[in-house]
DNA sequence: GGCAGAATCACCCGAACGGATGACGCGCGG
DNA sequence: CCGCGCGTCATCCGTTCGGGTGATTCTGCC
């Protein structure tokens, strides 16, 4: 923090003398006054909303409680169809949702590596995700996944 | 927040003109070029400052949406300090869950990959996790997560 | 004023994943 | 019977992840 300061008023020191040198050769024109002030004000605005951000980061934490859950998951099952998602895919997605790579997928399911890389791209297809956690969150905002 | 760059834009608009008024009156004077600058600075760092401040307080909107008669979510800080989880670990861990990669989330806060990999490494560590999904799902079990 | 915890960034490497494509068998309905 | 949807398996290739190590900067706190 004390560093912060520092830096903020060697910026601001070395701006004015900066500009002081310069006044002569390029601002000092017809009502350059104004231009010379907005730089200025527009630098030190910048400077002071870091400054500000800087100086007071660090304050977030939040309190909680746990909030319990609702009932019963059922699946989407109108929303499923209306994807062309496959029972088959689905239990993927269960499955990856829950936290399995595919090679522990596969093993569950007495299936290759290669089957459940298929259904999961098709999956990764349907519902238009490109990494499994995507699809995960996706899964849950449409209901196919508790 | 809009209203604060409105009004900040216009208590600028409204200084430099004042300024512009006042300045063959009291301030044009030898050398008074740096006096006219320092005052410009000074009040627009103090505007910055605020700006920074009223801009960047109160940010946690998230969303909660269809679901039932789940409250507002808010994490179960005691276990993430049981675990040893950082603020920032947490954060990470946040926008894994959203489905972000680590790319896109390295650009979300303007850090490198690396450093993403970073926290997520310590974080997959903490959560005992060796995949983002695990990760996920322990995180949501452990309600660190929505 | 210095130490401990964070956050940041870097590089390497092997494993896992994602995308594209092709193929085969099976059951069901037209 | 033939097509179609579904489930199954495969190979290739490029990208992303995860794990390991090390280093530097901030920052909070005693």
């Amino acid at each position: 923090m004390k560093k912060s300061l520092l830096l903020f008023g060697l910026g601001g020191g070395l701006l004015i003398v900066l500009l002081r040198l310069v006044e002569y050769r390029f601002l000092v024109v017809e009502h350059s006054v104004e231009i010379y002030g907005a730089i200025i004000a527009s630098v030190f605005a910048g400077l002071g909303i870091w400054l500000g951000l800087t100086l007071t980061r660090k304050k977030d934490v939040i309190v909680v409680k746990h909030v319990p859950a609702a009932g019963p998951f059922v699946v989407n099952d109108a929303k499923r169809q209306e994807l062309g998602i496959t029972p088959r895919e689905l239990e993927i997605l269960g499955l990856i949702a829950s936290g399995m790579s595919t090679r522990e997928i596969a093993g569950a399911l007495f299936v290759s590596e290669n089957t459940v890389k298929t259904h999961a791209s098709r999956l990764f297809d349907k519902l238009n995700a490109n990494r499994r956690t995507q699809a995960v969150q996706v899964g849950k905002a449409l209901g196919l996944i508790p």
